[in-house]
DNA sequence: TATTTAATTTTACGCGCGTAAAGTTTTGCT
DNA sequence: AGCAAAACTTTACGCGCGTAAAATTAAATA
């Protein structure tokens, strides 16, 4: 390989024969120069192991590449596909994924923001942790950097929201629920990390009303984002203590329901549809794992590809647009029924 | 809030009355001015929001204060886990973690060490995919910057490796097994990603051997990094076949035993101690999942506080020790029997 | 072919900070 | 108090690139 070491763009513009100012307009965008020059700059490049110091280049623009992802917790399997997703998608819209947890603490996630701050993103999409962020660092940062809200909706945060449509699948699986046996208990934490549960709980509510059932919820005690462990201790004991009003159980998130099969299974509950099933059991988001609970575990699935998808698509727009909107956007994805043994 | 707004180092070192080159020394190690002046500039700090520009920094240093951190498969919660916690480490001694995927393809990794160069590194801490990785691209980013691998050694790649010990482990579990039961057959996959599954199978035999047993070795075809489809589908076929050859068996990993539980289950096999159950399974790696199976897993785990931390330490040693150390040190961190249910 | 328009080159400055060299002040020590 | 060492200040340059302005060249239009 005689390629040659071409350390700057200067150096570059007198190998390839194109000035450094046309050069640098050709990195920050291949499509601004005319296509002879680009065909020259690019078999140029091909010819040495040129690129830009990406460091002068972000010291320089004002706008770098960077897209920041905050997740709330990415040891949450849920939380890693989301943040893969996105990542794909930022790369293919020509941005820089950097991937940040919060590992389900709020200083971290102020700490996160700032570290985002000082490599200047071109924007930011953000799970946040929920109920104990930070809500005026976050409003702070949001307005600064052009930030699209995902999976968590704090009311009135970021310049968007894109997330899954909590009623219309709360619905679906009650309406199922009900329609092929009885009608569910809501099992849920009572302090939930997640704002997603009250959304669920109050669907729950309303949809039992609205078809005639008396809502039932046994809410578990614990604190923070080891679900399944609280989803499999409170679970225990509210089967123990017959607290659950009826056979089927809806659970407010897959990890809770995870925990809960856990339980079931201990306490030597048959789960399933079958009439020797002692209970049945329906969780909530289509957990990479609920594919592999014992039983496997009837959800409804949020739509990773499109809530992905649509909420790269929107920052990229409001990055890109010229016209900068003032409402706030608020799309909500449908979730699918998802059926599986457990119910 | 009466917070200035200083724009640069300039303006901060007139703000603070500190010249710009010992500014510029303290931001770099705030123990290398006199603990005079340090208190006056964290003075001045305070009253103000200045934070010096990273580009710039970073621009000029030889050596930034980055550290890579790149794992093969994120949503796996076993590399999530391991992920967090050398982010936190990386963090403690002051390095600024940047966190990567390869999401299972090789080319991914190698796109993921190609930007990593463009952010000149300190160092990186590297989980290769392993298999398919591409050996010669990874030796030769290993050539340019000090990398520390761990989980899977490839041999020879890297300054020093940091890892579980395979054979340890094994032995503990199959000398458990045999005491508390029968010999183990090991299941499998013929192919698998990761490296450590040789390194098991072989201390597998040979631990079988030494006890005076005949190792059994079941090989789940099926590529990739859906370990637990795998481990179902392959598992059911086997256990339907009757292909183990004793009633207790040992998965190569957590993820494969996880799928294999689950079919167990739905082929309605009990598995357990008891002698009312028809299987004994026991999994390998303590992976954060595994306490919520059912039943609940025996497993090996893996130490990952401790490989954790011991490859953030190898690779600051790497960068701040003066001298180098030219052999490849390879650090095998124990295992420890983690009895549940299942076995 | 002449003319308009777009693209490129030349020149030049700035970004914010690292860092070297020489001079000055402070500190620790006898 | 005197002195050497250590820490600091002043001055100055360089890093690699963005970008503006004016001059030049190439392409598109008539």
């Amino acid at each position: 390989m005689g390629k040659q070491k071409i350390q700057n763009m200067e150096e570059f513009a007198e190998f390839s024969g194109i000035s450094r100012p046309t050069l640098s307009k050709y990195f920050n965008d291949p499509d601004s120069v005319r296509p002879k020059t680009r065909d020259k700059i690019e078999r140029s490049l091909a010819k040495c192991n040129y690129q830009p110091n990406i460091f002068a280049i972000n010291q320089n623009r004002k706008l770098t590449k960077n897209v920041g992802i905050v997740v709330p917790y990415l040891a949450d399997p849920f939380f890693a596909e989301m943040a893969r997703g996105i990542e794909t998608f930022v790369i293919a819209a020509g941005y820089r994924p950097i991937l940040l947890s919060s590992h389900g603490d709020p200083e971290l996630e102020k700490d996160n923001l700032a570290s985002l701050r000082a490599i200047k993103p071109a924007g930011v999409l953000m799970a946040p942790l929920g109920r104990s962020s930070d809500r005026a660092a976050i409003e702070a940062f949001c307005a600064d950097v052009p930030t699209v809200c995902f999976d968590a909706n704090i009311e009135g945060v970021g310049a968007a929201f894109v997330g899954h449509n909590n009623v219309q699948a709360m619905e679906l699986m009650v309406e199922y629920l009900v329609r092929s046996g009885e009608p569910p208990t809501f099992f849920e934490m009572r302090n939930p990390p997640n704002p997603n549960a009250n959304k669920r709980r109050m669907a729950y509510i309303d949809t039992m009303e609205a078809l005639g059932h008396t809502p039932h919820v046994i809410q578990a005690e614990g604190e923070g984002w080891k679900i399944e462990e609280i989803g499999f201790h409170e679970g225990r004991k509210a089967l123990i203590d017959g607290a659950f009003a009826t056979k089927t159980v809806f659970c407010s998130n897959d990890r809770l329901a995870i925990g809960f099969l856990a339980a079931a299974y201990e306490l030597g509950l048959r789960v399933g549809l079958g009439a020797d099933c002692a209970l049945r059991v329906a969780g909530h988001d289509n957990h990479p794992f609920s594919s592999f609970t014992c039983p496997t575990l009837t959800t409804v699935s949020q739509d990773y590809a499109a809530i992905t998808a649509r909420c790269v698509e929107m920052l990229v727009e409001l990055i890109e647009g010229q016209q900068q909107q003032n409402t706030r956007a608020t799309i909500l994805i449908d979730g699918k029924l998802t059926m599986r043994a457990s119910a």
